[in-house]
DNA sequence: ATATAATCTCTCAATGATTGACATTCTTTA
DNA sequence: TAAAGAATGTCAATCATTGAGAGATTATAT
């Protein structure tokens, strides 16, 4: 039936953590996230870009170091050319999902603010996955949570210096 | 400079673990798992989609259980349109990623495999990424590892339940 | 057997997001 | 004050995606 492709062995002999397990369980979990981002983006009327640059701008609007998100910024990282840039802020701001607000100091730049329909909006996108995450939580000690946020943490820092 | 917004102070004040902690951590690593994917779909002239398809046919591959991936399942589980699906498909075979192979035992449905430039690609695309995870790894002793795993297969078991 | 329904993949015109070069507005530097 | 630089926006062309349907094959019922 399955043509004999090379026999591609995925597990050696000696993997008592789950070499590979790390691996796919973290490519999995980013199908999932995906899949649900892609969903409620559907749901919404949006596209997955917008989801993310909505999530983007409201990390950012947390974030006080670097102050609120502007286009500018969100471009490099989205990495999309100015035209969809705007384009997709022009859906985000049609929509009411965000405020564009030029700066008092320069007035070139654009600070971007998710308007309170983004608030609901985040709210709805994110409880599945916290339901989700309360969910596995409530199988692990705390001792065991630390762990796990400071594997988190680390994997992050460690992503980020991935950056060529 | 900043205009006060509703002051969304995003830290409860009891959150010995981090309840955000979880969330927050758990969106960035997806926003770098997406850019990594988008950066190298971009150096292979593919598109995210084609490198999300690339990846499911992959794995389908290694895990005999399901049998090797078909049209039709990579479609349900991406939700694209047979249109797109095939579209994607043809950019993926056109540049000798996969191969088509209609099937024996039912002529209707067609296996896709992973052709041998796909296997350098995917080598290359998860490189950084074990590298990451590795230099992560590195820092946790076997017993801490061992939760890291449990809680992530936890993660994708609760995700894959919310499937509305 | 034979027709009918169901399944799987693909085609194609229409839609619409993205690209890439350029324009516009504002700031900084010479 | 002029020129260079920076941030955002405009617009035609490009190309992925949609959605309805066709074609080919298998399953079901009469």
């Amino acid at each position: 039936m399955r043509d004999t492709d090379s026999p591609s062995s995925s597990l050696p002999a000696d993997d008592p953590i789950g070499l590979q397990s790390f691996a796919v369980l973290l490519r999995r979990m980013n199908a999932e996230f995906n899949r649900i981002a892609q969903e409620f983006a559907h749901t919404q009327g949006l596209h997955l870009t917008d989801v993310q640059a909505l999530i983007a701008v409201l990390d950012a609007d947390d974030a006080e170091e670097t102050g609120p998100m502007t286009p500018g910024r969100l471009r490099k990282q989205m990495n999309l050319t100015s035209g969809a840039m705007t384009a997709c802020l022009d859906r985000l701001e049609k929509t009411g999902h965000i405020r564009r607000v030029r700066a008092a100091d320069d007035r070139r730049v654009v600070h971007l603010h998710y308007a309170q329909a983004a608030k609901q909006v985040a709210r709805d996108y994110f409880r599945p996955l916290a339901q989700s995450t309360d969910a596995a939580r409530a199988r692990f000690s705390d001792d065991e949570l630390h762990v796990v946020v400071r594997f988190l943490a680390e994997m992050n820092r460690q992503l980020t210096l991935v950056r060529r």
